[in-house]
DNA sequence: GTTACTAGTTAACCATGTTAACAATCAGAC
DNA sequence: GTCTGATTGTTAACATGGTTAACTAGTAAC
């Protein structure tokens, strides 16, 4: 029952062209939706569960990620990354501390400012996290050939780019994206620019330099 | 500053192998997070807050998009296909049947069921969806050359499957991951087979035959 | 026909998000 | 210098979506 073409769905798919392409489109459409959902559960969630004894969120894990990363922060800034509202920040930031992951400190440059930073506890847990999420990536890279795997990098960025591009006027929301592995987030050349990336690059001198611990 | 290997994850990722290895892993691993953020916002989040006059969550949406396309179905049903509990799903069934997307009806052969259908109005409310769904991907197809398209669609099976195929042993969660589009979810082959899949093998006699319209 | 199981809902609670209001601090006009 | 206005972060009040436990109604087994 239910081929391709025969559902509901098969004609709402069908933005013109042949029965081949639509077909296509469909396949494609359903192995992203597949790839996101691995993804998301075999290198995101789980690695996250299995690394932590509390259970934290993602949003909590990229906050630390982040700030693994990146030295001290403001609160308005992880806020940004976060895409949360400030005081929803606030409350993520108030059990990272209780658990002991993050420190709060007042800034000496602004006395309004809060500074926060990794706890020796919260750096440990990043690296058994990324340790986990390597170990799962593994079987991947072993199945593919080098030159499929750099072919794969490929397609993935390209089409990344090409879904985020029709955006009409990127108004710049976040994707969390992993943008805070490594400089040069493409995603921020084509929207308004993702905020972690503005922290960094702008905040600089501001903020990265005045450490905490 | 933060080339690929010089900062802390640099270390983290290395599993071995050259740098070159390195680099590729941690290219792959960043651009499927990307790539997998990128189709959860332009492909599944965006498109259903355009289509549809009142926020609804994804899960309600994908709530609405199987029965759609598989008839009525019971609420435990339902509910192990969001992978959430049973009053979670009466919650939200609640929602979706004040919305008038979704119509409750008694079973007619077992008294305690209650079966679901969607309206008309639900009915449109997918068929937007889908064919906003539709419009976002057209510059990803156009961008690519057919080949470029089915080898893409290719590596993104394998690379789902290689990725979920690292569970110990498929202690079957359901990844929501769009199988409801067509039979034969390939995820459902190496987990233990999701909800869904097993809602419409065995309960098809008795369930999807009982139209409520 | 009594007993045990199943389907669904309700109640009480928790986590996480929001907006509005607030205290403290900074920065510029005068 | 000081007053005014913007900013930083927090608290308070609330909405939403999830959980488990308890309950009702109905089915099925013996």
């Amino acid at each position: 029952m239910a081929q391709t073409g025969d559902d509901g769905l098969g004609q709402g798919l069908s933005g013109g062209g042949s029965a081949d392409e639509r077909n296509e489109a469909f396949r494609l459409l359903r192995f992203s939706h597949i790839f996101a959902s691995a993804v998301r559960e075999m290198l995101e969630v789980k690695p996250l569960r299995e690394a932590s004894p509390s259970p934290l969120t993602l949003s909590q894990f990229h906050l630390l990620m982040l700030m693994s990363l990146n030295g001290s922060h403001q609160v308005g800034e992880v806020a940004d990354f976060l895409g949360v509202s400030p005081p929803a920040a606030s409350k993520t930031i108030d059990k990272l501390e209780r658990l002991g992951l993050v420190v709060r400190a007042p800034s000496r440059g602004d006395r309004r400012a809060t500074l926060l930073s990794v706890s020796a506890e919260g750096r440990r847990l990043v690296e058994r996290c990324v340790k986990l999420k390597t170990g799962r990536m593994s079987p991947l890279l072993k199945g593919f050939l080098p030159a499929e795997i750099e072919q794969f990098v490929r397609f993935l960025e390209r089409s990344s780019m090409l879904l985020l591009d029709s955006e009409p006027s990127g108004h710049g929301f976040c994707l969390r994206c992993a943008a805070y592995i490594d400089t040069g987030c493409p995603v921020g050349d084509i929207r308004g620019g993702c905020p972690h990336r503005k922290g960094r690059e702008s905040g600089a001198a501001g903020v990265g330099t005045e450490e905490v611990s």
